[in-house]
DNA sequence: AAGCACACCTGCTAGC
DNA sequence: TGCTAGCAGGTGTGCT
């Protein structure tokens, strides 16, 4: 589910709602959630007594600073959801790990396909996202530097290289359309074949569409597997143009979207106003 | 050696 | 109504 405008809509709502609280219980119910650390209490015993200072985003992954210089990275990958409750509040089926709060709230990680995983860092810069690149929101590759990692790609279409985590952090199969429109660039076209003005549409329309979408509090499908920490649903999916719109017409020309598979994944696009 | 298929899971929906 | 095939926002691995 979740791209970058959705991680950062979760990453603001923690600021606001954790920072400051102290953990005082961990539960971790789900061997695979927590697979990168294997025991959970190897998992739990650092948390313990901890306090969030800070909560940072890179890309699509979440992380909970914590009082001692650890770091909780989170990653929901598909299906997982955080959720801030009440400890009296009911369990949603599939809730795999708990931190419980002084204050008698809860951090809960609600993963069904269990993709999403936990685990703690010594340092701020976890080595696990070394092969990460930039952020598309926070530090964005100037045109220049995206017009060589776009050269640089024989084959790959475009789609597949904004969706690339080591070019760019964040950017996910609904985003990857929906900057395409934006730039009236088709996704399916060879990276290589783009010239620099295209480039540079592709890199403003990163940033629009980003921007928006942070600001609509991300997507919410029709199975609402996305929702921020309370469980709200995210508004941006009303301002989508192509992605999930094969046959609808485009909002910019009319011809209908089309949608193609390309490496595996849907694209969607506009024949009319996308070269 | 880039780029592809595939694996990892559950759940929902469209179509028969 | 009920079954099942197909599809889903991501990413690591392993083959070509």
């Amino acid at each position: 589910v979740p791209e970058l405008p959705e991680v950062e809509t979760v990453r603001h709502d923690l600021s606001a709602l954790t920072i400051g609280a102290r953990i005082v219980s961990v539960q971790a119910s789900h061997p695979r959630t927590i697979r990168r650390v294997g025991d959970p209490e190897r998992f739990a015993a650092p948390l313990r007594g901890e306090t969030f200072t800070a909560w940072r985003r890179h890309g699509k992954y979440l992380l909970g600073d914590l009082d001692a210089g650890q770091v909780l990275v989170v990653h929901l990958r598909m299906s997982g959801q955080v959720l801030i409750t009440d400890a009296n509040a009911s369990h949603l089926a599939h809730t795999h790990v708990v931190l419980g709060f002084e204050d008698g709230r809860e951090f809960r990680f609600v993963d069904p396909r269990t993709f999403g995983e936990l685990f703690l860092s010594d340092g701020p810069s976890p080595a696990e996202l070394a092969h990460i690149g930039p952020d598309a929101y926070l530090s964005l590759p100037s045109a220049t530097e995206l017009r060589s990692a776009f050269a640089t790609r024989r084959n790959a279409a475009v789609k597949t290289v904004l969706c690339d985590q080591g070019v760019i952090a964040g950017i996910g199969n609904i985003y990857g359309d929906e900057i395409c429109h934006v730039a009236r660039v088709r996704p399916t076209r060879a990276a290589a074949s783009l010239r620099p003005v295209e480039v540079g549409r592709v890199r403003e329309a990163i940033t629009s569409v980003l921007t928006a979408a942070v600001h609509a509090r991300g997507s919410s499908l029709a199975d609402a597997q996305y929702v921020d920490v309370h469980g709200n649903a995210g508004g941006f999916q009303a301002h989508h143009a192509v992605y999930a719109r094969a046959n609808l017409p485009c909002p910019r020309c009319g011809r209908a979207i089309r949608r193609a598979v390309v490496a595996g994944r849907s694209v969607h696009w506009c024949p009319g106003c996308q070269r």
